[in-house]
Parts: C-alpha cells; structure tokens; sequence
RNA sequence: GCCCCCAUCGUCUAGUGGCCCAGGACGAAGCCCUCUCAAGGCUUAAACCGGGAUUCGAAUUCCCGUGGGGGCACCA
C-alpha cells in the first residue's frame, strides 16, 4: 500500500436511484481515501441533459451519508477543485476540447445524425463493425475551422490513431493491448456543447487530481480511448480499477436498476433509499457490499474502522459476482447484535413510532436484551416487540389452545396459572418462573402447553421473546388481564 | 457479428509451483442447548470448467476450447 494520499472520486449520474454498484464504488473509493489519509470526492456526472432525474442527486448523497460515507468535496460541501457538477464546468471542457483540436488530436466533426445512422445500418447490413467512417476526420483543417467560424454545427471527436495498438494497465488485470482500428473516433463534445464521459471523466479526473479511478468494468470497453485521451493531454495516468460487476442473484445477467423483479421484492432492495425501510442498517449494508470484490481472509464481519484498517486495491477482486440476500441478512443480523444497548433502541424506535405504536422509553431499553439476537432487520422489532407498547393484545383463540389438548383444558391450566401467578407477592421472572414450573411437573403437563398458552395469552403471539422475562416487562397487571381475557376466549370457544 | 474481460463448494471468497486428498463465510443437513422463535456450541455434505503444454511437482504458469459477463451511441 501507497503511503501517498489517494484521492478518489465517486462519480455517478443522476439518472435514476442510487443503487448497490455505486454504493460499492462509493465504499472502496471512501476505504481507499481514509487509509491513505487522502480525499474522498463527489462528482455529479450529469451531461445528459435527457437523462437527469430531478431528485436524483438528493438521493445520492442522502444515500452516500446514510452509509457512513462522508466526502470530502462535493456539490454541496464544496472543495478546492470544484465545481462538483460537470454542467457548470462547460467551459473547462470546451477549452480542453480546443486543446485537442488544435494539437491534432481531436476534429470538428460536420455530420448529420441522419447520415450517421445510415451509415451505421449499412455497416451492419455488411456484418462490419459499427463506427464512425471518417469522412471529416480527413477534412481540411483550415476548412474545418472555415465552417466552424461560419457557424455550422459540429460535434468534436477524438482522432484515434488507426495504426498500432494500445496498451492500457489496470490494476488488477494488468496489461490490456488493443488494436487501435478497433476504437471508434468517439465524440468528445456534443451539439449542445456539453461533453461526453469520454471528456469530461478524464478532464475532471486531472483536474480535480484523482489518483485512483475506480470504476465499473462496463468502462473496460472505452478503456483504452480514455488512456489515449489522457496521453493526447500528455497527463500523468490514474491508477486504474475496474471493479468486477455485480450479476443478479441468478448470476444470470448483470445486475440492473431497471429489472424491477428484483430491484424490490420480498423485503429487499437494490436501491440504497429503500435500505433504511427495509430495516437494514449500514452497517450490514456496507459490511455486504464490501465482501463482493473484496477478498478479505477470515473474519469477515467488519465495522468500518476494520474496512479501512484492511482495506488494499490489491486485494480487489476482478471476477462479476452475484448479489446474495441472504447474507445482506446475515450481516445485518450480526452487525444489530454488535450495537449498544442505547444505540440499538434509538435506532428501532422510529420503526416502533412507525407503526403507530406509543413508545415508553424505559421500556424500549428493556426490551432490547430480549430481542436483540431476534432481529435480522431493524423492523423486525414489531414483531418481536410489538405487543409491549400496547394497552391490550388480541389473541388468535385457536393459538391460546395448547397441544394435545381442548379449549376447557386450556382454559384450566390459564386459571390455574392466573391463581399462581397472583398469589405470588413477587412478580418478576424469578418469582414466576419456579412455580410455574412446579406447577408443570405437577400437573404431568410439558412446558410447552401451559408456557406456550401464558405466552399467547399475555403477549397475544405464538412466537414470542423468553415468557417471563417479557412478562416482567408486561407488568403484573397486565399480565393478570391479559390471562383473564385469554380464559374467558377459552371458556367461550 | 466484432472487440474486451472473467472462470475454486449453490453463493461470496482464501489460495500467487510443493504448507491443499483445497481453508473461511452465507446458505443447507444433523446433533446439543431449550418455554416458542432466535442466538450459541459441535458435526456433515459441498468446488479447483474441459483438454493440451511447461515442470521432479500445478488450483496456482502458457496455449486451445467451452461457459459466463461487458462493450460496439452526439448514454453514462
């Protein structure tokens, strides 16, 4: 690892929500920065004009801070290099686009998009490859600027050696050699002015002083046009990462925000705003997405400050992976059972609040040893703590019903437990709990029948926390109505 | 069609020529614990895509297949 300070840059367009890919570019971007003691930027690449989304933006970096991944310069937190948004930096780009004009390296391009269309369906008719045939790539130059300076709409594109090869370096790849007649004369600026990604990425990329591109690997087809265009500049090069792609849980198919059979289904989600609804944290969030592409030996449940204290572009890894719920599950899962008591109650309430439930404060930071190793999703807490922060519970009759047994009986051993249980001068689990299981030795009954009846009566559910330890918590008084309630069900059924 | 990338258990991965009859994690199965559900503990099944080559020796290097993925826009 560098000791060099990298900075890295996140630089997603805001065409649509924030999804799992850029929140992993995001994540290795943000652990690269800290463990180098470098600078983690935001940049909204929004050149498509047809393609922005209002409110795309918001959601990025409200997606970004809800991870945890806080970057240093951006739109809204301003920088030394800004600005962070491609639109207001049009003249920085037009004047690079000169440069390359005027060096020889770039040329005013006059075609029509009719023309270029046709062209294109001939070429396909011939079974050719698709590109742009060159006819103002050979034109005069002093021509060129002729028809430029009268005005007529031109496009810029990059002139792309046709000779030779390519040799671009990755990372993690190493070496890729390309033929240089296999690249197209990509456009660099466009009719209205605004630049392609071609353009703007690489002259952003220099100017903003990124020394570590990582990006998706559906770049690594332009790869080698952006190598040239650095050099036509005669800049210093990034390190450059194309990280591997994420595929459906199939692993059929690359993973996309517009397959919406997967993007939100069964209580999960590919987009970062649905996460916090969902019930999942960002710790587990990050902790998942880091695994895919990242190969951490052992111990691979980790916090950020471990993220950052192992984290090493060596250890990327360049082979697509398929995404897996189920262990977006189990992180969230592990990463709940690591929170503090305090910090697990603030972040369950708004879920409890949510559900229209009356939250009692010293009754939440009670519940939590109890339903804590309970929770996959933060939500989960409904279920398992729900009926706490009700007034009355409404049992399902069939549930209060024991095994192996009927109603009247049931209904007997609910009395018989309602006498027990009030006849005790105590009432927390200690003082219940060895009665009643007297009881149950005495009566030839198992735990089973006469807790599971308690448990549906007081907590009106037949899958509950620990009985006497919720029904401390209950209260006696509730607990004695709750039982009451339960028997007159019974008696009636 | 053309170009590029990738290839270890179902999934994410460790492994950079002998430490590997391949390790971990998720998931699955079983057992223990147990008032339900979990958590926890123990155990089991489960992989080096195929074929050549190099080498005393290959999951690890090279070549050829095959499979998968990505790209071939005045989109990013």
């Amino acid at each position: 690892m560098s000791i060099k300070p990298a900075r890295t840059r996140v630089a997603p367009s805001p065409t649509g929500h924030m999804h799992l890919a850029t929140a992993r570019v995001a994540l290795y971007d943000y652990l690269l920065a800290k463990k180098t003691g470098g600078q983690f930027v935001l940049r909204i690449e929004d050149t498509d004009l047809s393609r922005t989304v209002p409110g795309a933006e918001q959601e990025i970096m409200d997606g970004l801070r809800w991870l945890g991944l806080n970057y240093d310069e951006g739109p809204d937190v301003g920088g030394a290099y800004g600005p962070y948004r491609q639109t207001d930096r049009r003249d920085i780009y037009l004047s690079h686009a000169r440069t390359l004009v005027n060096n020889g390296c770039a040329y005013p391009c006059f075609c029509t998009p009719d023309r270029l269309e046709k062209v294109r369906q001939e070429q396909m008719k011939r079974k050719e490859n698709p590109h742009y045939d060159g006819v103002c790539r050979n034109l005069d130059p002093d021509e060129a600027a002729r028809r430029v300076a009268n005005g007529e709409k031109y496009i810029i594109r990059f002139k792309m050696p046709k000779e030779g090869t390519t040799t671009a370096h990755d990372h993690l790849r190493g070496d890729i050699v390309t033929e240089n007649k296999q690249i197209n004369d990509y456009v660099l600026l466009k009719t209205d002015g605004l630049p392609t990604y071609h353009l703007a990425a690489m002259v952003d990329d220099h100017e903003m002083g990124i020394t570590h591109v990582l990006r998706g690997s559906e770049w690594l087809g332009t790869f080698p046009l952006h190598v040239n265009i650095v050099r036509a500049f005669g800049w210093e090069e990034p390190t450059w990462v194309h990280l591997s792609v994420f595929l459906k849980p199939s692993g059929k198919g690359k993973l996309s925000k517009r397959d919406t059979s997967i993007a939100m289904k069964d209580g999960y989600s590919v987009f970062i705003k649905d996460m916090n609804d969902l019930g999942f944290t960002p710790e587990g969030v990050n902790n998942w997405i880091a695994l895919m592409g990242w190969g951490v030996a052992e111990d691979d449940v980790l916090d950020s400050s471990q993220m950052v204290e192992r984290f090493s572009i060596d250890s990327l890894t360049p082979s697509p992976a398929a995404i897996n719920f189920q262990k977006l599950d189990h992180f969230n899962a592990t990463h709940i059972r690591l929170f503090t008591s305090e910090d697990l109650a603030a972040r369950i309430k708004p879920y409890f609040i949510r559900e229209g439930l009356d939250v009692n404060d010293d009754i939440l930071l009670k519940i939590i040893p109890l339903i804590r190793e309970r929770l996959v999703t933060l939500d989960d807490c409904i279920a398992f703590g729900g009926f706490f922060f009700k007034d009355e519970v409404s049992p399902n009759p069939e549930d209060l019903v024991a095994k192996g047994l009927d109603a009247a009986g049931s209904a007997q051993i609910a009395q018989r437990a309602y006498q027990i249980l009030s006849e005790q001068p105590g009432f927390g689990h200690e003082a219940s709990e060895p009665p009643l299981r007297a009881y149950v030795e005495e009566s030839g009954l198992n735990a089973n029948q006469v807790f599971g009846i308690l448990r549906v009566a007081t907590t009106g559910q037949k899958v509950s926390p620990p009985l006497f330890e919720s029904m401390e918590i209950i209260g006696r008084e509730k607990c004695l109505q709750r039982i009451q309630n339960a028997i007159r069900i019974l008696q009636t059924m």
